[in-house]
DNA sequence: GATGAATGAGTTTTCATTCAT
DNA sequence: GATGAATGAAAACTCATTCAT
């Protein structure tokens, strides 16, 4: 069969990509060796540098990928969103503080990547973009929200919005990274929508519920807004 | 002189660990060698053993007193703040944005102890009591406004105020690690008194500035709340 | 062919072992290395990791394989020696005294091994059963002289005359390390069959000869019991 | 008080003599550092060069105390021997068994410097008079045994006895070293009396006492004869 | 004389990378 | 292509010695 190597070769790069990640959200970066990867892979040693160049680019590679995760789900989630504005929010808040994103795994990853200058800016050139499409789209619906709410949006209340709530989830992904255990992400999620109740009391609850439509079913899923 | 020698030698432990912090912070942890730190104290290989019994200790303990001095400077910067709990929460969160907190120094330093969960266990240990102080100082204060405000606190406004306020702040200083360049802290603070002011219109103005109050005077020069 | 790194591989690892054993000789254990190993064996530095996980092991690994070397050769010996017991002794008191298992290489790296506790204790747990084997075909060898002598074996006295015959042999080891220029081979098992002589004067004579049989030809060609 | 300085001098340099035989009994000669010496000895890190000029030389000086202590005690001893020569072998082969002389502390310091052969010329060059002298010692003891049983001592009896019960003596330390638990001071005699009761029946008796006279009363209470 | 902080040469160990098989 | 033994530069650490106090 012909693709059987070339489909043994990805299966090969996605099991060290996922070996990095596992022993940084374990180990740390400065514990993740290449032995400890090919360990975790159950792959060769040479295979690092076959397939990645060296041990620096395999783990960009994971950086990488680890972010694409992210925001593809998060670009997913926003698909499957209602239409109002403010569905679209509830839907990344709550995607992004939900069980699926906000785990110690994800949240070990992402904090490790980013405590290590080298692959920050690695990490952040590929986001930033990326980034910037989600950070548009919430844009879009709180000023959406500001339109409907009637009072101009002179002061910049959308964009600072968005900036409070990407600032907020942000906060709470650092909650999580510092204490899983007490963690509670209902807690989370309602003072966020208390910050955004208070700003928009006609559109969001203090509950974090939607207010005046009805709720749109399906739990989120996937992540939402973080790199800022 | 008698003390000189003793005095020398806590020069020289405090030499040492600045010298982690600066590399810490323009490297990173993962280049931070014993090499490197040395060159940077001007000081001999050996005294690192000498002093601290090894490398990692040492790293210890300079994220024990990055910490220390973020929150020295944090509960001095209080000490100054007015009597109103308005004055005492701006004073934290312009301080916690000020030049003087909030730099890229500070921040990389910040991000990269707390990348290794090595680093953020030992950190934790003796930041936590710290760090509930704080918060402690804050609630206090968001419960008068409470108070004042005539609305009873059955809903936990108070303590998700602080909650909420902290994790702006650290939102901030993530903006801040990933965007130094085109970070704005009067952005940033305009953008938490705007969510303070929702939420508590007759204390906190949109600008930021404390409503009724007359001005304090000095703008704050010390840091400001963070771990959570 | 297929099993050349295989068998490269052993080939180092008996590098190592030999370089280790060469320099514990020459120079001791306290200056016996890691840059001094692998220049006596042409190896790099990495390779005694690598196959032994670090110097302590390899050094366990090289005081195992002299203390194996030795009985593996004793026992061969006694493998040649003729039937009757006076034979199988005196092979073994003339191996172990003979310039292939007893000369200044051999004697410096025993006693260096038995030098330090640590390393005592390591040789020890392997060597025990085999010099027990060694010590209990020496009893044998006395039980059928003291059987043969017609004196009842009450006072024990086979077992007296092992224990005695080690202890001499044992002793004749530290006189060569102490003196190896001074030493006389020839002396040191007359000596021990002067003793033997006078305890079983029917079966070993003052020449340290074999005294009824006619000899058996061969001289020994290895090594003969220490390890108490 | 004048002596009271070159006491004290006397005093921490004793300390530091002990110190490096109690580490090097404990820990072996390689784990004996200077820090260890300073702290088991209580004493500042620049004594060791002050009174010995370095490590080394302190090192020596220990093994040549711990030397000069053994003869010294040996000697002591065959002062208050009897006259016959069977009491004063008698009392060099139970000396040099008893527990004040062959316990660990002793035997792990004689093998630890034998061990290394830098140490082992050291202490040889000055041992080996006084080795000397307890060998003549012993030799004469013999040589009027081999007379008093009426044989010429033409085939070098006393000569090959004396070597011999040297060598035994050796090689029961060896036991003791390899078999601390185990070993046992009687049987150990025992076996040496009972080579020499063959060798000279009218003077040595199988439970290792001597012959025809008297006991002599006092247990021996120093050492004996090891160096050759 | 005594102290113990400081030094830096030398030691062990780690680890990304290479390359013969 | 895949493997894992081999490499050696660089890392952390040890420790006898020095010397200002």
């Amino acid at each position: 069969m012909a693709g059987k190597r070339e489909q043994n070769r990805e299966q090969n790069r996605q099991a060290l990509i996922g070996a990095v990640l596992d022993s940084v959200a374990e180990k740390g970066i400065s514990e993740t060796s290449v032995s400890e990867i090919i360990q975790r892979a159950g792959l060769s040693r040479g295979m690092i540098h076959l397939h990645f160049g060296g041990k620096d680019n395999l783990v960009q590679a994971a950086a990488h990928h680890s972010s694409e995760e992210y925001y593809d789900g998060l670009e997913a989630l926003l698909q499957t969103a209602g239409d109002s504005p403010q569905e679209r929010i509830e839907m990344i808040v709550r995607g992004d503080l939900s069980e699926r994103v906000l785990n110690r795994r994800n949240v070990n990853i992402w904090y490790a990547f980013r405590g290590e200058s080298r692959n920050r800016t690695a990490i952040a050139e590929h986001s930033d973009t990326r980034d910037g499409r989600l950070r548009g789209m919430i844009h879009n619906a709180f000023s959406r929200i500001v339109r409907e709410a009637g009072t101009p949006d002179a002061s910049g209340a959308a964009r600072d919005a968005t900036h409070g709530t990407l600032a907020l989830l942000e906060g709470m992904w650092t909650d999580f990274l510092l204490h899983p255990d007490r963690f509670d992400r209902e807690e989370a999620a309602r003072i966020i929508f208390r910050f955004l109740a208070a700003m928009f009391p006609a559109h969001f609850s203090l509950k974090g519920a939607v207010q005046p439509q009805q709720e749109k079913g399906a739990a989120p899923a996937a992540p939402a807004a973080s790199d800022s």
